[in-house]
DNA sequence: ATCTCTTTCAAACGTTTGTTTGAATCATAC
DNA sequence: GTATGATTCAAACAAACGTTTGAAAGAGAT
């Protein structure tokens, strides 16, 4: 058995990484459990720690197998803008467009479960659990100084924690751009128009944009109106 | 036994819930156990099911003690701002302020625990529980009603199918906001030089109003530049 | 056919989970 | 004091948890 198994189904391993993803999606770590995840794989209860060795490592594995193809394609985004550039400052919209356009590009993928994938990650940002927390920081380290280095050079007149700022309240509204699509319905009461799923980058972008180029905000006065 | 015990601790129900509040902040919902619980709240294990029933129904009273008087809050401000202006349509930064504004207040206050509560209330926006969701869209509702319409009132020319994605952008960047006040440090390496609190408001303001009056995105053009 | 290595399987492991029980203890009123 | 109602307590409950085990089954090489 190299790639295929008696009937056509993919690798154990394999299938077992696409359930707990959707199951995570669904009911988060703790309340996906092993039988839930090997029921839903059509594997055995012990497939689990044979092929991954704990709970633990299979979420890790879970996050590393798109997370890494997701920054790599940042940081090849980010490295061909510099390029085109070639020394002379960037843009700042091309820099947000090349970290958060990336992520919703596979936010929108439906065909191979990115956008599964999407929601997982955009709701792990908030999570407690410590070791989800270290092994995300560790995996983003580049490539968040790389983008925050860009926007640095991009907004030279700006305030470095002003930026770093912006950037996190840019984060946040990516991750409810990818995890609300239904949630603003259902605290709105929104008709939910079937929204256009192309349509959510430029809207994201728009707002991103127009918070970073936000006149910074002034601390003295305490009703500036 | 009315309001004190024989020592001078709190009512057992009022242990019970600040204990709950802040392990669900630390561990989860699902990674907090009735025997944490109990245990840090000097409480015997039956205790939980005795003054609340159930885990679910404990989870829904440490909401509904902050949530209710949070809402109240916001639609006092709304009314206050509306009475002021008898009639002639609001300034959205005076909606936004009032809604975001106030939960920002409350994200500040450390010396009652409100800003425990609004970390964990950050958090379960994405909480794929399907309970606190349906809990949640109720407590809102009215809330959500009220400050949409006061916004599509005070953008007339703004489609409100934009409205409401903004509005939901905000509440993502908000939620990091509050959320991430040490996530942004450790994912960026940032010296982390102790922010100010009190900074966090007119920083946050200032980008959700960049945001809101950012230009309507253009759907068309694939390359607006 | 036999050996070797990998994978699958059913069963059980010891913990921990949320909840329930019935007696003990408390405060208060009669 | 004694009865009443509310609260606390130690103990136990069945169920579910993640993990481990040793045997069975499969695949490929010699």
């Amino acid at each position: 058995m190299s790639t295929e198994s008696r009937t056509s189904q993919p690798e154990t391993r394999d299938r077992i990484l696409d359930a707990a993803e959707r199951l995570f999606v669904e009911h988060g770590f703790e309340g996906t459990s092993m039988r839930m995840i090997t029921g839903a794989a059509n594997a055995n209860l012990a497939a689990v720690n044979y092929h991954f060795g704990s709970k633990d490592a299979l979420i890790q594995a879970v996050f590393r197998r798109r997370l890494t193809a997701l920054n790599e394609a940042r940081l090849a985004a980010l490295d061909r803008l510099e390029a085109e550039a070639g020394g002379s400052p960037l843009k700042p919209s091309r820099i947000v467009e090349a970290f958060f356009g990336t992520a919703l590009a596979l936010a929108a993928d439906t065909e191979h479960g990115g956008n599964l994938f999407m929601r997982l990650l955009s709701r792990t940002y908030n999570e407690p659990n410590a070791f989800v927390r270290q092994f995300l920081a560790e995996e983003y380290a580049e490539v968040m100084d790389r983008f925050l280095g860009a926007l640095f050079r991009a907004l030279p007149g700006v305030p470095r924690g002003e930026v770093m700022w912006r950037f996190h309240f840019m984060m946040g509204a990516m991750s409810f751009a990818i995890a609300g699509i239904e949630s603003v319905h259902a605290m709105a009461g929104m008709p939910y128009e079937a929204d256009d799923p192309s349509k959510l980058l430029p809207r994201l972008m728009s707002f991103l944009l127009g918070g970073l180029r936000a006149p910074l905000p002034e601390f003295g006065a305490t009703d500036p109106d």
